[in-house]
RNA sequence: CGGGGAUUGGCGCAGUUGGUAGCGCGCUUGUUUUGGGAGCAAGAGGCCGUGAGUUCGAAUCUCGCAUCCCCGACCA
């Protein structure tokens, strides 16, 4: 495409100088021509990663089928290819929720207005973007419904009602579902107005145990992310201003992606009492006393497949983990009407899915190069590639998509062979992002500096007073650089002073363009 | 919500001063092919986003609306 508007400037310049129509009708012929060698050079017919994010990513996942546009605005439908990768991080995160004493349940996706509305802070952060059924057929409800947006309220109010004694403590529920948010601005995955995710909702006799949960899921997240996804992130403490409307403290983890911009992949939040104040959660302690509960809540949504997208992916499309690709293997038989190709695919095939790996062979009657770019842009692992000639030699070629190299592998010894590289991929994939991100995160002093660094794509830490006005001014003057999160490990220092006031600093926090 | 751009077979696009639509890819059938997007031959496929208006006549002109893209504003 962007070839294309670059061969019409060129013409647009001839044409001015000479505009005889038996001119202008030549050169938009040769403007097709140029225009069909010029996007065989783009294998995936992709816009450019580093030229054009934004485009190369919604050309992305739309060619790879991840998802489509739904009829209504911000809405997007996941297709199967898209949903197969959705199922298998839900499913491995499942099994980590599980694990750490969540049980799944469901709550209703319609909640009573006046839920949402016990909780101040709560209604004020999520008022603009509510969702809101008013009307039976033609009837008007007595009290309007909210389509949920996150479901505190909801199951705080069910929690209120089953909650007695301490004994009961900690009670951990969590749900799969959808929930709609009205964003002005949407993007598949990234930002949908309707998005699946998990919400996790725990609840505890203490101030001292819930902020040890809200922390422990904070790791589990970090921990998912870096071994599940390959995606390195930072985690650490949200600013007031960015905090999750009605929590005490929200912990955040951030992504970056290959324009430098960051991505909040997921919340976990210390609530305080305040939601079981709103909504009476209380219990008997062992001297028969009754107490307010103090609760968490977390989650994490599909856009995870957008920081998939833009963590790994490359100007040929997409690069999966292999831990969640839909297909880790793709076999493709080259010359497959010859006799013994299709058998030998089929034999590998099935050893490989003996090992349970997630195999498929593609038998359609395209040619095998169009097949190799069409698997690469789909992001599968690994590659084998299986025809007459490897046949004679007991062999086939095994081509990894994260370094785009192959291999001679023999037959017997392709087990072995797909088992290792599965996992080096996985583990190649997290180094490569790891080392991105840490050259591309820069410690600076001044608010100069600061700017200069944003500006090159980088995240930036900085000493910062912790005071919403600075925040506010930062973003204002320097095109939206927000703060992401403070992260843990990263103390102030005597003499460290605010990178806007120039007040003594309190903490040290990220900086970056988000998503 | 503000500014700009777009919407024409499945996809990407062309369509001149208004006269009822073309191209490439893909698709179907046949055939030869198959180691990095195959060739030939014959076909199928369009309420020109949507609703009004102007006109003898609208893909084309005017206005509204919807959706998408870019930049802002907003935003766990």
């Amino acid at each position: 495409m962007k070839t294309t508007i670059i061969v019409d400037k060129k013409n647009d310049k001839k044409n001015t100088k000479d505009e005889s129509k038996s001119n202008s009708k030549t050169n938009k012929k040769t403007v097709l021509k140029d225009k069909k060698n010029t996007e065989k050079k783009f294998v995936a017919d992709i816009a450019s990663l580093l030229e054009n994010t934004p485009k190369w990513y919604t050309d992305t996942v739309l060619k790879t089928e991840l998802c489509d546009y739904g009829p209504v605005k911000g809405t997007m439908v996941i297709r199967p290819y898209g949903f197969a990768l959705w199922e298998n991080i839900r499913n491995s995160l499942d099994k980590i929720l599980k694990s750490r004493d969540y049980q799944n349940s469901y709550f209703p996706m319609l909640i009573p207005s006046s839920f949402i509305e016990k909780e101040k802070e709560h209604v004020a952060g999520f008022a603009p973007e509510l969702a809101t059924v008013t009307h039976v057929g033609t009837e008007p409800l007595a009290e309007k419904l909210y389509v949920r947006p996150t479901s505190e309220t909801i199951i705080g109010n069910m929690i209120a009602k089953w909650l007695q004694s301490y004994k009961e403590l900690p009670m951990k529920l969590n749900q799969w579902c959808n929930v709609i948010r009205w964003e002005k601005t949407t993007r598949p995955f990234l930002r949908t107005s309707e998005f699946l995710w998990h919400e996790g909702h725990a609840v505890f006799p203490d101030s001292k145990s819930a902020k040890k949960n809200a922390l422990d899921d904070l790791y589990m997240y970090e921990k998912f992310f870096r071994e599940y996804l390959a995606i390195p992130v930072i985690i650490g403490q949200k600013s007031e201003k960015e905090k999750f409307a009605g929590a005490e403290i929200t912990y955040g983890v951030e992504a970056m992606m290959k324009d430098g911009k960051s991505l909040q992949l997921g919340t976990s939040h210390y609530l305080g009492q305040k939601f079981s104040k709103a909504f009476e959660i209380k219990f008997q302690d062992d001297k028969k006393t009754a107490r307010y509960a103090y609760t968490t809540s977390v989650g994490t949504s599909t856009r995870m497949i957008a920081a998939i997208v833009m963590t790994h992916g490359d100007d040929r499309g997409l690069v999966l983990p292999p831990r969640v690709a839909p297909i880790q293997v793709i076999i493709v038989p080259v010359a497959q009407h010859k006799p013994g190709v299709l058998n030998t695919a089929n034999n590998i095939k099935r050893t490989l899915l003996n090992l349970h790996y997630r195999v498929d062979i593609d038998e359609s009657e395209n040619m095998p190069g169009w097949k190799f770019n069409q698997w690469e842009m789909k992001g599968v692992p690994v590659r084998i590639e299986v025809g007459p000639r490897d046949i004679e030699n007991n062999e086939c070629q095994v081509f990894r998509r994260d370094l785009l190299t192959k291999e001679t592998v023999k037959l017997n010894q392709i087990e072995q062979y797909v088992t290792n590289l599965l996992e080096k991929i996985q583990l190649t994939m997290l180094r490569k992002a790891t080392e991105v991100r840490d050259q591309r995160t820069e410690e600076v002093k001044t608010f100069t500096e600061l700017c200069k660094s944003v500006n090159a794509g980088n995240f930036v830490l900085a000493p910062w007073c912790n005071c919403t006005a600075c925040e506010e001014a930062i973003k204002n003057e320097t095109n939206g650089v927000s703060t992401r999160v403070a992260p843990f490990e990263a103390k102030v220092v005597k003499g460290d002073v605010c990178v806007k006031c120039g007040k003594p600093a309190k903490v040290k926090t990220i900086f970056a363009k988000a998503y």
